[in-house]
DNA sequence: TGTTAGCACTCAAAAGAAGAGAGTGCTAAT
DNA sequence: ATTAGCACTCTCTTCTTTTGAGTGCTAACA
């Protein structure tokens, strides 16, 4: 076991296969390579490690991997945290604290990192407001728990007048303020629909734009950064696989895939470790792929991930994820 | 000249040098493979081609495609533009309609694209709201022409009345309103703070707010698409290039350079070309940048720009760019 | 005078050959 | 159980050879 450990703390450091005398040299076990030899025979066969030719060393398999995670992972549920703090900045816009979260953890770590916006579902409307901005345009101004804003511009066929806007206004506000964003769903609409008399249409227009504008960005808001860092891990470099590493993260479609697979998947410590195929995402086979689930305030979930080879520094990317979901949420009572 | 073409032609197509024989035998000049040697050691004399080494083809210098791309540019302005039409879709939202842009460039082109946010400064400002969103938060909305919306939460510390908010708001609007952003500037601001008498206090937070959430933008919003087609180049593609390239796209801060020297740069047709050394971007020395300045409405300029390789396809690129710039303009009107 | 055939020459890149060395598995001894 | 010793394997590096695309120059030709 401790020659497995041994094996693979090597190999994250060096990126080359790991031979016996190495093992036998630079630990403390003094065993001889001859006897490390015989252990590693064992460990291949339990399908530990492997070699990619027989004249090589050995280098970790996924199970080899897993094993190790594991074991560490269960190592820092004990262990008292003490880390040097990273600082995050105070931020008075969400999306800015997102990329700066995502910024820093690529320039900590040298690896590739992803967040995505937290999800609003459960959040409360704050505020709500329409206005006219020309004749036939108004402005739907929303704001969302957490001081989440959105607008969307509603192209309308009938002129308002001032007194209906009124009108609409206070409907909307009476029965959707403090509403959840979940609960603004088909039934509440067509009641509201109902009892907006000869407003009906134009509210019924609103309704939907605020449900979509709502909704449409809470599918996609993803930041990355340092994806350039996969070009400082040989196995990660070559073009094919660098193109699409690099292409995975510019469309971040895929990566919400992720991040619904890490909401779903709910454990103790909120973070989650994907070792080669275990991965949910395409063409990721040679990256390993840490995630946590951060929450700021009540319920506003979102992700974060941290893509390496599969030799990353786990303890490392552990580590400050930890930190940074802390100063995450500290961040966010100072708001 | 026709020889230099030819070599250039054939260079943009397969990126090898081109030799002689390959010129006599594939272009309907017929001419032997010795006479065209004996101009390419004129043109090398004169500085348009360069050999690799001793005995291998020729490939264009710097100043071969800077005669080429003139020359292009030239029959262009003559030609009747005749294209099939790429489509962009209507979208109520700038910035989505920015990202299809990039997008549909970087697929048409096989290149990497951006797009920057056309400058707000000479338009005005349509629509300016302050509302209570909590007892000591106020949202700021504006509209700004061309439907873009910016807002703000700003944090005040004495609680506003009802009564006071809405005379806020109609001295700001009074003030502010029709104004063009470029004229929001210090003395504006004072003369307005005097005016506001007792809240001169919340005035000068607000106004100075809202000049940050205009400006702040203004500087940074710029959208790539395709970054992972410089994989396509052999000459970009190794690890060094490749990873400060990606970088670039990433970091898109020195892009902003890239839309300054263009919008400064006014010629006819509003498209430029830099070759090589010729770009305004540090580490583009292998790279051509073709740019485009668009204009939505009146004086929303904007960059767009395409870079690759010095073989560039720049015929199809220009074309291409043409026709997004009329597209644009077109949906933009519609909106 | 412009064009072309012919030929010797150059040089990068591909292919082949030789050697080094890191690592292994197995056996026999401690 | 552990280890020293040894023959064996196989990649990687280095060096050499071969190949071939391409050149420049000269001499002949229209």
């Amino acid at each position: 076991m401790k020659i497995l450990q041994a094996i693979i703390r090597n190999y994250l450091e060096t990126g080359e296969p790991v031979g016996s005398r190495t093992i036998s040299k630079y630990t403390d076990l003094n065993l001889s390579s001859a006897t490390i030899r015989n252990e590693m025979a064992d460990l291949e066969e339990m399908g530990y490690i492997l070699q990619p030719h027989t004249s090589a060393g050995r280098i970790p398999s996924d199970a080899g991997y897993r094993l190790y995670v594991d074991l560490m992972m269960a190592e820092k549920e004990r262990e008292v945290e003490e880390m040097k703090e990273v600082l995050l900045e105070k931020e008075d816009r969400l999306d800015n604290l997102l990329k700066q979260t995502a910024k820093l953890l690529a320039v900590n770590t040298n690896y590739a990192t992803m967040i995505s916006a937290p999800s609003l579902y459960h959040n409360k409307l704050k505020f709500l407001q329409l206005s006219r901005v020309e004749k036939n345009q108004l402005l739907a101004v929303i704001v969302i728990e957490g001081n989440v804003i959105k607008n969307t511009i509603l192209d309308v066929d009938e002129v308002l007048t001032d007194e209906t806007l009124l009108k609409l206004n206070i409907l909307l506000n009476t029965h959707l303020n403090g509403m959840a964003v979940e609960e603004i769903n088909l039934p509440l609409i067509t009641a509201l629909k109902r009892q907006a008399g000869i407003h009906s249409e134009i509210i019924s227009e609103v309704i939907d734009a605020v449900a979509e504008a709502i909704k449409a960005d809470d599918n996609l808001e993803i930041y990355t950064s340092g994806a350039n860092n996969i070009f400082k891990y040989p196995e990660l470099a070559d073009h094919q696989r660098a193109s699409e590493l690099i292409n995975t993260f510019e469309e971040k479609k895929e990566l919400t895939e992720l991040v619904k697979e890490t909401l779903a998947e709910e454990n103790q410590t909120g973070i989650q470790v994907y070792i080669g195929k275990e991965s949910p995402l395409e063409n990721m086979d040679d990256c390993s792929i840490v995630t946590a689930t951060y929450e700021l305030g009540e319920g506003m979930k979102g992700t974060i991930g941290i893509i390496g080879p599969k030799r990353m520094d786990y303890d490392k990317v552990v580590d400050n994820l930890k930190n940074v979901m802390r100063q995450l949420d500290a961040v966010y009572r100072k708001d």
